[in-house]
DNA sequence: AATGGTCTTGTAATCGTTTACGATTTTGTT
DNA sequence: AACAAAATCGTAAACGATTACAAGACCATT
């Protein structure tokens, strides 16, 4: 691995030259310009990113912090914003929180010392006071799938309100009166949209908004199995399920399988899943689909545009609209064949 | 962000005497020592790890190249990995290769002058020619998931051979006579070993080995789709399936499932998948899961052992059993309730 | 006292790069 | 021809840490 100090001796030049002409500066003669160029190729000279790093105390590293790294959802923001990133010259650090904030803290800690251009981050649930000293400092960071309300850091969401409400009201236009609530981790910005979206859509349709029908799943396969296990247990069991999480939707999906329940004329399901996961579902679910790749594609221009301080932080909110696939979109899908996947 | 020079300015001492304090240094008066430490506390330093790699020539940071991340084989990996490093103060840089060689080359070319202290490397098919020069080099390589015959890496794999023959042993064993194969990547040693134990349980069970039955799959969704597709569309059609890759085996069964046809009756399926996603398949279907979270955590103490320089380098290859769940199993977790997730 | 060893600490070089500053040369204008 | 402005390039100081080397203090042994 050769070092500058190198090449600027092979072209007989100051380090400082050869910096120079490899940074684009614009004062630098023909011919000067061509004996360094000369010299990184014989070299095959690469600059060493960690000098860079500590002379212009920035390294092109973009974190992306998730609060579940197994989740394919998160799979597919990392696949995007990595696939966006690397034509630009930037890398990407991928930490996982396990949605915990602690774990948060000491990452975004140790990304702010390891000196990454900015942070892509899905917050984990609860106390988020240890971002406040990042608000308008140099370490930009840029929200993803969840927004914290009193931080005014930028955002990339979906409007999960609007995508929650209408797959309740497609259960309620089915005929369905008990429609359940799976609910994901309390204290998430959408967790709580969702909830919001079921209810106005209960209410649209003239339902009664049950508090015994709302129930806490944790956000995992297990989560969702024990909670539509026991649901579908209880006497007065529901005849809809609306689940909150496509980790849990699978798990959902598992539980009635197990108990041998058949949808849609048992109980029906809808809510937040994994394209391809929803794919295997038979019969067809309705689900929402959120548009992850695009995400991480607007989450890293905005990050982007924050490093390079073409924004004046006003910490912009974008929100998406989701994909929503219902059961009868499945089914023509199926029956146009393998031109589906 | 306070500097170590704060720090000896602080305490009153130089700033080889608080480096020294820092990075435990045995000759150091208590008095000293005390009020280095108060002076860290007091600032809340925290070293600069870009700077601190500059001078050791090597950084905290472990590179994860992965062939897909939208794996979930990968994902668990990296899960794992991730949860082992942390604790001893590593952290994970993850870069996706899309099983492209090119790509893979570029990545590890700046993961190494990224100055990470190794890389867990599940390495892209083809042309592997441009890893021969990290061969005894200063950067540590521990292979994940898929060997490299002629280059003596350690590496960390599954006994792919004995799990493919104990799946087709199983559909053999049902009476399955045309048993075929959805084969993966050409060019990679998982899929050179599953398709020698494919064809070692056709000999075992008397049944022969025809070429027209081995058919190559895309290894993404719609390669599995497709490959199973066209196979039961042939006037000869199979009386089962073995399936190389959990990906594919996600959409052979969304194929059949398309297609109409139930199985295991007419036709049998069963082959690599992920654990979590082969709870879905109704009926169920027997799977080899392989241990990710256990490869993982044994390539990183591979690899930190190398980086470490605590082996001699001779290329340890570490084969783990695959974990297989027949049918039968499934059904009996089945039986269980919710104890089974 | 003189010698030698063990502690304790500081000075300064180093890692590879960027860049402020200044010196010198070239070009343009009157 | 004189002068200003622009172009070209080198010297040296950073960035924040680690560490070789050396020097002084302290102690024990002769």
């Amino acid at each position: 691995m050769s070092t500058i100090k190198e090449v600027a001796e092979l072209a007989g030049v100051s380090v400082a030259t050869a910096s120079r002409v490899l940074s684009g500066y614009p004062y630098i003669s023909a011919a000067t310009r061509q004996r360094v160029l000369d010299a990184v190729k014989q070299l095959d000279y690469q600059p060493d990113q960690v000098a860079r790093s500590l002379r212009r105390r920035r390294a092109n590293l973009i974190g992306l912090v998730v609060s579940t790294i197994e989740n394919v959802f998160f799979t597919e923001v990392a696949h995007a914003v990595e696939q966006a990133a690397r034509p630009l010259g930037y890398n990407l650090i991928v930490c996982n929180t396990d949605e915990d904030p602690q774990n948060e803290a000491a990452y975004l800690s140790i990304l702010d010392r390891q000196l990454v251009a900015g942070v892509i981050l899905a917050p984990a649930p609860g106390d988020a006071r240890h971002l406040e000293r990042f608000i308008g400092e140099k370490l930009p960071i840029v929200l993803i799938n969840r927004r914290l309300n009193h931080l005014p850091f930028p955002s990339i969401t979906c409007d999960d309100e609007t995508a929650a409400f209408a797959c309740v009201s497609y259960l309620a236009a089915e005929g369905k009166q008990r429609i359940a609530a799976i609910k994901g981790l309390p204290g998430v910005s959408t967790t709580e949209e969702r909830l919001a979206g079921y209810r106005r859509a209960l209410q649209a349709a003239g339902l009664p908004c049950q508090a015994d029908l709302e129930v806490e799943g944790r956000a995992n396969l297990e989560g969702g199995y024990r909670a539509a296990y026991a649901l579908m247990q209880r006497q007065d069991r529901p005849d809809a399920l609306f689940v909150f999480n496509n980790v849990m939707m699978q798990g959902v999906v598992i539980a009635l399988q197990d108990l041998g329940i058949s949808w849609p004329e048992s109980v029906d399901v809808a809510g937040f899943g994994a394209f391809a996961a929803a794919r295997l579902y038979r019969p067809p679910l309705t689900v929402v689909a959120q548009p992850a790749h695009e995400m991480g594609r607007r989450a890293l221009a905005m990050l982007l545009s924050c490093v390079e301080g073409k924004t004046a932080g006003d910490a912009e909110a974008v929100v998406l609209p989701n994909r929503i696939i219902t059961r009868e979109e499945w089914q023509h899908s199926v029956r146009c064949g393998s031109g589906a996947i």
